[in-house]
DNA sequence: GAGCGCCGAGCAAGCGTTTGGGTACCATGC
DNA sequence: GCATGGTACCCAAACGCTTGCTCGGCGCTC
């Protein structure tokens, strides 16, 4: 492990906020996972939610620079890019993800974690500008609601990552796959073939 | 006040459950919500889970009693038939579907819980047996994967009722006819009408 | 000997819960 | 009219436990 032993416990941390959440993750069991006494992790963080911010945000920083280079001009390309990109990011993240999504409350509501809510924010205006340029290159929909669908997307987006990994025996690939066919096309079926590809 | 004073603590205790999801929410905060300490709780409650299972047990049967009447002959017209009566009832429960998706670790380890788990099973089994009687209709698309389909339809529809109130100035109804086009038809645009009516 | 990493023990605060008692109300029987 | 008992509801105080966190000291390595 030529990693630093802080960056070990962080990911050690990780794989339980993932399982658990944050908050119901006590300090207690990270210690247990690294083999040591709880009071031992003060030694590497002052306080249980510099774990949790070290985790939180490199996930933002890594999901928001792999929409950097995403090309605009075709937004139904640059969804799909988007999405499959974020699957790979989020795969990495699955802790950020758990504890976005159980202790959004608890985060948001300190005003440490302030600069979740302004990354949230930038997350949420790629997507809206990708979709409202959809909209007027006449690829999407004209009457998408761009706000409340990309509300929608991101939830499934996002769930996923949170199923217990193996649950259904599904691998990240066949979940986008099966993801993207639903965004684009829905459930129904089509009179000939099928639109995508 | 027609109802009795046990209806109305587990009312309060919804609202605060439905916000703050279940473990994150005290007895004391509950007991401060309805006037009264803590330890007077425990003369209407055992334990505060009985609130929670009073909650949970509720929102089931509920939701249970919605499917029952739909026609499974129409696959189609009864998958917008079940969503739409989801988020009717959903509406009514905010709180067992924050605890749901927040604590459902939680309450799933318990053996008290054990009907949850037979309940959600049975939900599932109606959404899957719909999608692949529409696969062998030729209504939906036949490489439609019904578990996973299932997985991300349920999480969709769960979700919107988590988002605070008034977040977005959605109405419900707005958010289901969203969710309903963008189920069956997808975000991208036709090359004449729509498919959807 | 300096610094990193950890131990051992404990603290204050918060948690769900228990206990014993108190107050108001209402029906009953004399 | 008035004591009696029962019921519904709540208070005040505490209990045992868990939580995140503190602090002095010990062993190891370079």
């Amino acid at each position: 492990m030529s990693t630093t032993r802080k960056t070990h416990l962080v990911h050690l941390a990780g794989e339980l906020f993932a399982e658990k959440g944050f908050r119901a993750t006590t300090v207690r069991e990270i210690a247990d996972a690294a083999g040591i006494l709880s009071g031992s992790l003060y030694h590497h963080f002052d306080s249980k939610e510099s774990i949790g911010e070290a985790i939180l945000s490199e996930f933002l920083t890594d999901v928001l620079a792999g929409y950097r280079d995403v090309d605009a001009d075709d937004p139904r390309a640059a969804i799909e890019k988007v999405v499959r990109a974020s699957t790979a990011t989020l795969g990495r993240h699955r802790a950020a993800l758990t504890m976005l999504q159980r202790d959004w409350n608890y985060f948001s509501a300190q005003p440490r974690f302030a600069y979740l809510r302004e990354a949230m924010h930038e997350i949420e205006q790629v997507w809206i500008t990708l979709l409202e340029r959809g909209k007027r290159d006449g690829q999407f929909r004209p009457d998408l609601d761009a706000k409340l669908t990309y509300r929608l997307l991101r939830d499934v987006l996002w769930m996923p990552t949170s199923w217990r990994q193996g649950e259904g025996g599904w691998q990240p690939e066949e979940v986008v796959d099966g993801f993207l066919r639903l965004l684009f096309d829905g459930i129904t079926a089509r009179n000939g073939s099928t639109t995508r590809n």
